[in-house]
Formats: C-alpha cells, sequence, structure tokens
DNA sequence: CTCTCCAGAGTAATCGTTTACCCAGATGAA
DNA sequence: TTCATCTGGGTAAACGATTACTCTGGAGAG
C-alpha cells in the first residue's frame, strides 16, 4: 500500500498524491477531491520512513531520562510527551538508569536514529558533558531539568530563586537555622541548591550529602539533629528525602507540624499525599515542555539558550507553624 | 557521512561496507579490516531510516500507555524499556491520557512510523477494542495490564488467583467481611478483580465502584462503614484507593493496623512509602516484560497468546492483625 | 496577435542502506 | 584436464516518499 496505489486508483501520478496528502503545494480540485477519495477507499496512511529518508527529518525527538524509577521523571515525560505530541512530534524513550556508560548508548542509538532533536536529563552534572557535546554536534541537544554543559541548550527551574523563597517562608515562620540536606551532588539540580543554600541561608554551612534514597533521607536526620541541636528545618533536596526525614522525625517522637519543618522539591505525588502533606517546591512543567519544544524545533544555529522558570513552593503543614 | 565514504575511504563498493557493518554475510579478512579501519576513522554510524526502509524493519516498538500519570505505568514502562532496550529494540512512547480518541490516534502514529509491534495497556476495556483489532491487521499487537480485544495477545496478571491469594491472607487474620472498591469499571483490571471478588468473596456482594482518585477512595470508605458496619477489609482495585481508604480510615479515629484491614493493588511507592506501609499486590514486571519481548518480535502468524503472572502479595501493617 | 508568465501536472532523481544478481577465480572431484 | 561448486566481491535495483525539473495550456499584457 503506497502512493503508487493511490496514483494508480485515482488515475494520477505520484506526484500529485504526495501534494495532495502533504498539503505542501496546491494542485486542482479535481485532482484533490480524486486523490483524496482514493487514499481514503483504500485505506492509505503515508509511511514515515520513506518520508523521513526522503526529507531528512524524521518528526521524532528523542528523550534520555536519567532515572526513569525516579518519580519526577514520569511527570516530565508525560508534560514534554503533551507538547511534543501537540507539534506531531514522536517522542523516542531511553533510560539511563543512573548509569554514564548506558547514557552514553543510549544517546548513541538515538542519534542513529536520525531524532531532528535530542532531550536529556544528565545522569551527571561532570561526566554527562562529553556525551552531550557530541551529540550536539550532530543534532540539536536540550538538557532539562539537569545540566552538564554550557554548549548546549538547558530548560529548567531557577534552582537560585527557589531557594530563596523557601529560605524567606521558613523564615517568616521563624526557622532560621535549617541544615540542608542534599542527595547525590553529581546531579545538577541537587548541586545548585546545595550552593544556592549555603549563599543564601543563616546557616550555609549546615550541609549533609547522601544520595537519592529514603534511608539517606532518615540517616542524615539523625546526623543533623546530632551535630546542630538548634536545627529547626531540615531543607531537603528532593522529595524523596523530605520524606524520609519526615518519617524519621515522627519515628523520634517529633510531631508535624511542630519545632523542626520539612521541605523538599519537585511536588510530586509523595509529598501531597503524605501524612501529614510535605512542603515541596514545584517546577512549572508545562512551561518547560514548551520551551523545550521550541528549542527543539529551532533551526540549528540559534546561540546556546538557558532558560530559567521560576518554582513556586506549595506550602504545606510539614512547615507550618 | 554514508557508506558511500566509507566505501571510498577504504576502496571497496558500498556493498562490502554494508556487509562488513551489519555482519550479515562474511567478507575477506583484509576487506573487514579496511571497512572497520575507514569506518571508525570517519566515525561513521548507520542511518537507520535508510536501513529501516530497506529491511522493511525499524526496529522499534510502539507503547501506548493509557495514563501515563497513574505511577503504575512509569514502572510497567521501564520495566519495558529495559527488555526492549536489551533486545536492541527502541521505544516510542506515546500517552493516550486516559482519552479513547487520543488512544486511537496515537496508534495511527504509531503504525504510520512503521513500528515493528504495538505494545498497548488499552484505556477502555469495552470502547478501545476496534482501535486494537484494526492495528492487529497491521503489525503485531500486544495487550499489556489491562486487554480489550481477545484477537490479539495479552500479558498480564492473574487477577483471579491474586484476588484469591489475598482473600486467603485476609480469612487467615480472620478477616471475612471484605469490601471490594474498584475504580473505573471500564479498567479492566478493576473489573476482572472485581468480578474475582464477587465470586470468591464471602461478602461477594459488598462492591462499590467510582473512578481513580484518592477521593473516590475516601468517600467509598465512608460509604462502606455506612452500609455494611461488620466490614473488616477494604479490598481495593488500587493503590491509589488504598491509600484514600488508609487516610480516610485514620481520620475517622481507625488505627492501623487495627479492625479494618486495607490492601491495594499495584504495590506503587505510593504504598511501600506510606504510613502506615499498605499491603499490596505486586505484579511481575520484569517476567511480563520479557513475555511482551518474546511475542513483539514473534513471527507474524503465531496463534493469540494469553499469558497470565503470577502476583504476589506484599503484606504489610494495613493488613497486621 | 504575440509574448510572457503562471498554474497544474507528470517524470525521474534522490534520500541511505541492503541485497538479488552476476562475475571471476579458486578449489576439489572425477 | 574438465566441470561443478564455492567464495569473495562488485553492480545496480530495490524500499516509499518527496521534489527539482520539465512540459503544457491558458491567461494577461502589450
Amino acid at each position: 500500500m503506497t502512493v503508487h496505489d493511490v496514483a494508480r486508483l485515482a488515475g494520477v501520478s505520484t506526484a500529485s498524491v504526495s501534494r495532495v496528502l502533504s498539503g505542501r503545494r496546491t494542485v486542482g480540485a479535481d485532482v484533490d477531491e480524486r486523490v483524496r477519495s482514493a487514499a481514503a477507499e483504500l485505506g492509505y496512511q503515508v509511511n514515515a520512513v520513506g518520508r523521513s529518508l526522503r526529507r531528512q527529518s524524521t518528526e521524532t525527538v528523542g528523550l534520555v531520562i536519567a532515572d526513569i524509577t525516579n518519580l519526577f521523571f514520569p511527570s516530565l515525560t508525560k508534560a514534554l510527551e503533551d507538547a511534543f505530541a501537540h507539534q506531531g512530534l514522536g517522542l523516542l524513550l531511553a533510560d539511563a538508569a543512573n548509569d554514564v556508560a548506558r547514557e552514553r548508548d543510549a544517546v548513541s542509538r538515538l542519534l542513529a536514529r536520525q531524532v531532528d532533536a535530542l532531550l536529556i536529563t544528565p545522569v551527571s552534572r561532570l561526566q554527562s558533558r562529553r556525551t552531550i557535546d557530541e551529540a550536539n554536534q550532530r543534532t540539536t541537544v536540550v538538557q532539562l531539568d539537569r545540566r552538564a554543559s554550557t554548549k548546549a541548550h538547558y530548560v529548567g527551574m531557577d534552582n537560585s530563586q527557589a531557594v530563596s523563597d523557601v529560605l524567606a517562608h521558613l523564615a517568616e515562620l521563624g526557622r532560621t537555622s535549617p541544615v540542608f540536606i542534599g542527595s547525590d551532588p553529581h546531579i545538577s539540580t541537587t548541586w545548585e541548591r546545595q550552593r544556592a543554600f549555603s549563599r543564601l541561608a543563616p546557616t550555609g554551612d549546615r550541609v549533609l550529602t547522601g544520595d537519592f534514597s529514603l534511608d539517606w533521607g532518615r540517616t542524615a536526620t539523625i546526623e543533623a539533629l546530632e551535630r546542630w541541636p538548634d536545627t529547626d528545618a531540615l531543607f531537603c533536596a528532593d522529595d524523596l528525602i523530605a520524606v524520609g526525614a519526615v518519617e524519621q522525625l515522627r519515628a523520634m517522637g517529633h510531631r508535624l507540624p511542630g519545632p523542626v519543618a520539612v521541605v523538599g522539591f519537585d511536588d510530586t505525588l509523595l509529598v501531597r499525599l503524605h501524612t501529614p502533606p510535605v512542603s515541596s517546591v514545584r517546577q512549572p512543567l508545562a512551561e518547560m515542555a514548551a520551551a523545550a519544544v521550541e528549542l527543539a524545533v529551532s533551526t540549528a544555529n540559534l546561540a546556546v539558550q538557558r532558560r530559567l522558570f521560576p518554582g513556586t513552593l506549595q506550602a504545606r503543614p510539614s512547615t507550618a507553624p
């Protein structure tokens, strides 16, 4: 079932069929009509592979997710899928499973498939750079949420502003001795939040770093309260850690809301449905996805863009007075 | 950068280049060597679009997810991505956003891209059938988790066995008056679990159906306890509802573990991290993904398969004595 | 009336790869 | 020695769509 079949049935050339079906050039009314009805009769659907080869464009973007089990990324993926599908662009998904080598692999497979653009949430702030720079020479690369290279576009949240907002919120509640509980500092977002915290918080040197896990949230909480007994807020780099912190506080007999507040990042279901609900900074996913689309379809030689969007703190009982 | 460039540099024909690089026919040692080093020198990477067109196979499968915001599906997606990437197959992702029309659309876009197989978690037990049957005439379709057509392969969990296991577990704890809280009965899994419950439970007629939301879990809990005051277990069709039920019970002053047990399905993070942790039936995702791969790559005219895998109840405090 | 221009349609080249087909030379059997 | 067979390699035809180029007829300008 090809353009030839349609052309034969409609009694026109394949060129006309293509022109009608792709709508890229006007044709006479009668030919238009004949082609459309022939296509409808045969149930013809254009073969995107042939089209891609000729047009040198697949209308597909690759998406390399650092770790799809991290609850934040499915939300991001959904926002992207929405935005790109809206533009008629397909999304070819790959998971790097937090592994730089698998990430490199995924990128190279996607490039072989001639994706028109590559979206990536880099696994490592430092080690993903080469992969990204190499890919960036072959196609448009957009870093999302996390960043590893300054040579490729970046779309993310303004972590500095978000951290500042959270600190202001805590200060309003009279909490001026927060501790930062980071996760893996190879993750650029964690790293940025931590740096902003160190710069802006009254207790900027109270920083603990570990990994992306509930357990780390728990142990870090114990350590924080031991080392700094006057701690009145746990400023967590992400929601999973925040939930771990809350659990640990409750295990230690703290009430929430109570003397020690907890706040996280990403506003995932985890904190929204937790008991008690945990405050968290929400990323503007739809706007970020829209920016990603814009950059992905932009003509090749646009100057490298850095688009930062404001996050909004969702205040919940975990930081109430 | 094409096979021609490599061929020129290596001083051989494009046929030889293709043969070396695809490894589909043996060539002489010297030609092999020359091609490999030429390809390496140029950094040549095969163009998958050209290959797909010629081979009539894209090495890509389409995945249509009913609702990617449902926490269970990212887990499933990850398992699939793993399994298919392992086979060198790419995953083209589409989200139906719980909408039959969008589902049809997504399927047709994926078919246009000539996916070698189509994986789908049908939105509606009844209304997705036509979409699936039509797609099934053009490529191999594998229904996952949910099913809507008997004419296409299906891979899922044995809900009947799982329900029976859960009821046995409850009975062991002396709980013999469970109420089933379903979500949208258009979802085939909910439907199957409900039917199994009605057939197997001592209180098989105690069934409430609503939608996929935390709030429904709450209101259903109120209704259940009102209508059937001797209720000693809430058997929820999925985790979100189970969490809603637990929250409501606690709001009403119940302890957990306590007189009314709660159990959910899918064993998502939601219930694992909840306080108290909620019992849930885990689906064997890796095995299901492996089966999906097997069916997806199977030659066209395999008889329609129905592969059911056993679920395992993860017992947690919400059902403890 | 003639010339230019334009719209509409067809022909065939093209995208990059694979592979059917062909040919030359070598090998082995009779 | 002769013939069938096999191996390694090249040539060119696909795959399905798009589009540069060409051609024709008619409209409009002078």
